[in-house]
Parts: structure tokens; C-alpha cells; sequence
DNA sequence: CTGTGCATGTAACATGTTACATGATTCA
DNA sequence: TGAATCATGTAACATGTTACATGCACAG
């Protein structure tokens, strides 16, 4: 007992239970895993693929998840991962358990907050390169938005969010970029 | 040349950068620093006092920085960090360039995708609990604002940001509980 | 026959958290 | 006198990225 190489029993890394949520509505490889992630989950939660594999054996020596060896119709062999009648207990049990706020790492806003050390052309001129960038991002999610139903609540819903949190960022944006107009120096 | 310690010469680490921000408005012990993160900095940048107090050594070290030791009026005696001219040019830099859209991480969304694993009760009973965390926050934001003046467009744009972001999570939190409440499930 | 996408993997590094550790001062 | 706040610091661990490495298959 008190195996250092064993998580202990219980708490899980996050990783895990994305690819598990990955995994849950279809078998995936580790690459479409990490493409996955990079789409669908952009504003949840996205690794790289260097994370990914090691991750997979994990939860497959674990018993969450199983593999099939397949022969790549195009390009080299893969291994599909698919749910374990574990696995779906193990996310069930995530899912339905609370998560404190997640924590926001966002060099941008504090820039603006050191904005008085810019000249106000280039703090305009950031503030609308930022705008853009979120706009582009916005259109993204509308355009992904526009291919989902009612009958896929949760990818919809999870678009949404993107769509929603887009849409914030560019008002924050146009706010910013109203008071740096206004400002005297 | 090459050495492994230095950092490779203008790629400083994102937290310096947040702690030259935090003293460049006035200047600040790390303990104030990092209470200010999880205040001020909530929705920007924060990190553990553990993370301070070598980074700000190394900001020294570099000559970003220096610090007077005084005898904490109450308490023990603590280091002020001030800021320098090369400081302060490597903020204003810093400040002008721009940076790749942050990266989010935030477990609920994903939780959310899942929601077809959980009764009708708990989904909504869960979005109801994160909803209430967020109108918390908002709360939190909006009580900030109200003492904040326009003559301090630094601060109030970054709360104006935590305003913005709250509301738009509630609103999403919304959608959710209805597309839930409708279902058929 | 070369670039692009598919597909997996490892090692070194970066950056943070948690837990441990210390000690003064103030307030009840 | 004992808890709360001020104030700093270290060591072990967690979790990710970047760069390096390999190799197939298809399109132009």
C-alpha cells in the first residue's frame, strides 16, 4: 500500500476523464482523440498528443477502456479505444460530481490593465487585433453551431458555450476600445 | 553561452511579467502581490505565494526589480519590490506585443457533454450549484466596480472583463437548464 | 518523388501546486 | 494562551509543452 506510482486511489488527473468523455459517445484513437479535443473541446480542455498516448495505456491497464489493434484503411495500424462497463461507471461518477471555478490564465487583460504605458494608436491598434482574433474564433463556433440539432444536446450546448463566451470577449473588447478613445493623454 | 540557468534571453516566463504588472502600478511585498493576484488578478492570473517569492528573486537578480527590507509595522519584516527603468521597459514591452488566445481549461463544460449519463435531477441540480457559483462571482465583480472610478481605466476595464465573463457563464448555465428541463428523457 | 496527413511514441524541460516549515504580532 | 493574520521560504510532486524520432500511404 502507498505505491508511489499508483494515483491514490480515487483522484484521477482531468486528462483522463476528458479522453474518457471522448471516448463515451464512440471509440476513438489516440490521434482522433487529439484532433477531438482541439475542435470540440477548444474551449474545454486540449492537450497535446505527446500527453494522450501515454495517458491511453493508463487508463486501459486500469480498466477503463479497452483497445483494437486495426490496420489503418490509410496510413500506419492504430488502436480504437472503446468504454469499459468500468470506464462508464468511473465518468458517470465524474460527471456527476462538482469541480471548483476554473482557474483563467489570460495575459490579455493583463496587458490592458498596463495599458497607460502604450502610446493610444498602439493600444488601439492591439486592442483591435485581439477583437478580431475572438471574432474569428466566433465565427467558428456559429459556423459548427449551424451542423448541430436539438437531437445533440450536449455538443450544441457545449458550442453554445463558445458561442457565448466569444461574444463576451468581443463587447469587453469594444469596451476597452471605447475607453482608450475617450482617454485625455 | 548556452547556459541551462539563464532563461534563453527575452523568453521571461508569463508569471514575471504578471508580478511586474502588480508592482508597476505601486510597489508591493510578494505577500501583497499575492493577495492582489486573487483579487485584482482573479480572472487574469494567479498563482500560489510558493510561485512568488523565487520568481521575484530571479526578476531582481535580472535588475527588473529591487527591494527595500523593512520591518513589518506589524508582523515580521518583509522585502517591498519596486520597480526599475529596465523594468519598467521590459513591461512596456511586454504590454505591446501580443499573445496567442488563452487557453481554457474548465472540467463542467465537458461535464455538460456527459449530462445524458445523469438523471434529469441531478443535471439540473448540478447546473443550478455552478450557476449559483458564477451569480457569486459576478456579485464579487460588481460590488469591485461600484468603487471603481473612470479615472482608473486600468482596474475597471479588468473588472468590467469579470462582469462580462460571469454574465455570459449565467447565460449559458440557462441554456443548459432549459435544453435539460425540456428533454425527453 | 516529395510533401502532406495519418499515427504513435519518448525525453527533456517548463511551470505550476501541495505540503511542509518557520516565526512574529495582534486580538479575544 | 491560542487562534488568526502577516510574511517568507523549501522540497516533492503533478501536469503539461516542445522538440525529437519514426514510418506508412496517398496525391500531385
Amino acid at each position: 500500500m502507498g505505491n508511489l506510482k499508483e494515483t491514490k486511489a480515487g483522484k484521477e488527473k482531468p486528462l483522463k476523464h476528458v479522453l474518457l468523455a471522448g471516448i463515451h459517445s464512440q471509440p476513438r484513437s489516440g490521434y482522433e482523440l487529439t484532433k477531438w479535443m482541439q475542435v470540440a473541446g477548444q474551449h474545454c480542455w486540449s492537450v497535446e498528443h505527446s500527453s494522450v498516448y501515454p495517458a491511453l495505456r493508463e487508463l486501459e491497464a486500469d480498466g477503463f477502456i479497452q483497445s483494437e489493434r486495426l490496420p489503418g484503411t490509410r496510413g500506419p495500424e492504430r488502436s480504437i479505444y472503446s468504454m469499459t462497463v468500468a470506464g462508464r461507471e468511473k465518468l458517470t461518477a465524474w460527471v456527476a460530481k462538482g469541480s471548483p471555478r476554473p482557474a483563467i490564465k489570460d495575459e490579455q487583460i493583463l496587458r490592458v490593465l498596463c495599458f497607460d504605458l502604450l502610446s493610444r494608436e498602439t493600444a488601439l491598434q492591439q486592442i483591435r487585433e485581439v477583437r478580431a482574433d475572438h471574432q474569428a474564433q466566433l465565427e467558428f463556433f456559429l459556423a459548427r453551431q449551424a451542423t448541430l440539432g436539438e437531437h445533440q444536446p450536449g455538443p450544441l450546448l457545449v458550442t453554445r458555450r463558445g458561442v457565448l463566451a466569444e461574444q463576451a470577449y468581443i463587447a469587453w473588447c469594444d469596451e476597452v476600445e471605447e475607453m482608450v478613445t475617450r482617454r485625455s493623454a
